[in-house]
DNA sequence: CACCAATGTCAACACCTGTACACAAAGTTA
DNA sequence: TAACTTTGTGTACAGGTGTTGACATTGGTG
């Protein structure tokens, strides 16, 4: 709630309201969790004191789930423009992979928090997460569907193959995280053999033949 | 270290260890986290007194990689039971994937532990976790490299494969520990969509031609 | 300006944590 | 049995935790 700010008009609570969900991202990276986050440790590290946490967050879910509505919020900004400016369909494959892999490196922190609460986070958290990797999958289907070659492919199997798809892209977040910011070889290796996924799924649906 | 016992005799020493590794597996499920857990709350669960821990592991960590090393221990066994059994080569997939749901289901806690653990544990334990997960892929590699239609595969290609099938292995686990245990039509249903998966990947593999 | 709600501060509480140390009980070996 | 090592217990400490209530400050609105 109040995400546009439109009915506080005090300036400070936007700012320290900032600073506590910076302060727990940056905390998320040094710590090893969100959960292993306390309220305490948040409010020192975005320089106020713990009670004024509370004018805020009621507690320390809310913020998570706040952050977890705001990783996705971008990350569906960022679908919204890969597909307005349109498939230059031959080398496709190639520049969306190069492409979300800058924008994770460019989002570090904020997909370090989801990969790391999507399974180990409290059960509300768990669940947004799952339910906003479900909505994503399901729009991503909705794109399949529009693949020539796959027009003949049912709703079922498109929404597999969408999983499929996210699936990988999800390990390959993973996977860029858990590498040093600046070993570029071995992140372009990494893009190299998510292509060559992305390219074997493709190969394998433009074979598929749903059953009835 | 002193997993066969075999230099300590004394018989509380393998109970008391158990008692606590148990504790964590079931604590695990019902906080958040294993970093969540305490010494104290474990070695309360386990009927034991806090400073009795420390006879048997140094601190949480050690408990930890205990945990996962018996994970994959027990993971390897049933890979191991597979391969012996050989392949019946029509359905492989399907019972393939028909075993592994009631191994993951059988063996719930572990999974669930290193589902949880893998990306949010303590440095130590996630790089034990992908280290296991690394091994489990190449293992699998060199599976895929037997079977005949894959057998012009460059090396590389085959671990991108095996890495592809293991992302979506690791999918279904976390899925299938995700919903209730009871639920056996969405269990089934699921795996009907691994299953799927497998062979759309299988048939994108089979018409892969690995480049020079 | 004066008012008032929003925001931030301070002090205090009851509780839980990891770990150190000295001691008791139990099991093994001579 | 007696000597020993291993395992478990009890006590204590210093420090961190969430949440409370009463108070101070700030900033927009009349």
């Amino acid at each position: 709630m109040d995400q546009t700010g439109e009915t506080r008009r005090d300036p400070r609570r936007g700012r320290t309201r900032r600073a506590l969900l910076d302060a727990a991202l940056e905390l998320v990276e040094k710590k090893d969790n969100f959960t292993a986050l306390s309220l305490r440790l948040v409010a020192r590290k975005a320089g106020v004191v713990p009670t004024a946490f509370y004018r805020h967050f009621p507690d320390m879910d809310a913020l998570g789930l706040a952050l977890v509505d705001e990783s996705f919020r971008t990350l569906r900004q960022l679908m919204r423009d890969v597909r307005a400016v349109g498939l230059p369909q031959k080398q496709v494959i190639s520049t969306s992979v190069q492409t979300y892999v800058r924008y994770v490196r460019d989002n570090a922190r904020h997909f370090q928090f989801v990969a790391k609460e999507r399974f180990s986070g409290s059960q509300p958290i768990r669940t947004a997460i799952r339910q906003e990797i479900r909505l994503f999958t399901s729009e991503l289907a909705t794109d399949l569907s529009r693949i020539p070659f796959l027009a003949k492919v049912s709703a079922e199997d498109l929404q597999m193959m969408a999983s499929l798809v996210v699936n990988n892209m999800t390990s390959l977040t993973e996977q860029i995280l858990d590498i040093p910011v600046d070993d570029r070889a071995e992140e372009a290796f990494l893009a190299r053999v998510a292509e060559k996924q992305l390219r074997l799924i493709f190969l394998g649906a433009a074979s598929w033949r749903s059953q009835p």
